[in-house]
DNA sequence: ACATTAACTTTGAATTTCAAAGTGCTTTAA
DNA sequence: TTAAAGCACTTTGAAATTCAAAGTTAATGT
């Protein structure tokens, strides 16, 4: 039989794109410059991560104004939460026999 | 406050070497084969990304013959098992997190 | 007019990972 | 006895990923 490891995402497989999904995942539409701070990365670094969880469908973005300041905020997809669902799945069954 | 994606360790972001871990964390020596065939990797694959946790200090090798084939083990060290507790830790947390 | 904020994109370099082939030693098969 | 195969790597060179830094666009504040 396989190892749990081959049902581990690739599209999680970075740390900063996993913190991306933790964060989208328990709350709404979530802004760039919160997930920036949150995670403590640069804004191109985080651009790009995200970018690469949009190509896969697995969230999904909304521009507008807040005030007078253009506001881009993000939130996951219902394939996404079904595919970080599966990768947090298997995580927790690697947890559990690592621990016993 | 940081966020939990930094008490992620680096060593353990590979799905690779997070599958040499888990597999040692539950048992004492495993040999070479063993691991190569239960996470299904090539066998230079495999060898680097050991060297890697070696280096790190987090496994150690056994070289001995079984019957007349040369046979290597692996198993993890108390500082391996140490850090890979802490990384565990963090997964969880994130987990939690992720379903709130 | 000038700097700033926001959210990127681009570029090129550094790092990581990979498959494939090569290695050295030993055993088993023909 | 020559050949083939197993074991556990190492080496090589290429592909993929990730990064920092700089550039971009469009609006706002001063």
């Amino acid at each position: 039989m396989k190892h749990i490891i081959t049902k581990l995402n690739q599209a999680f497989d970075h740390r900063i794109r996993l913190g991306i999904m933790s964060i989208l995942m328990v709350s709404d539409w979530t802004d760039f410059n919160t997930l920036k701070e949150t995670l403590d990365v640069t804004d191109g670094r985080l651009a790009s991560h995200i970018k690469a969880l949009e190509k896969e469908g697995y969230i999904e973005v909304r521009k507008r104004f807040v005030g007078r300041k253009p506001n881009t905020s993000y939130r996951v997809t219902p394939s996404g939460r079904e595919a970080f669902q599966g990768h947090l799945n298997a995580l927790e069954e690697l947890l559990n026999n690592a621990k016993e």
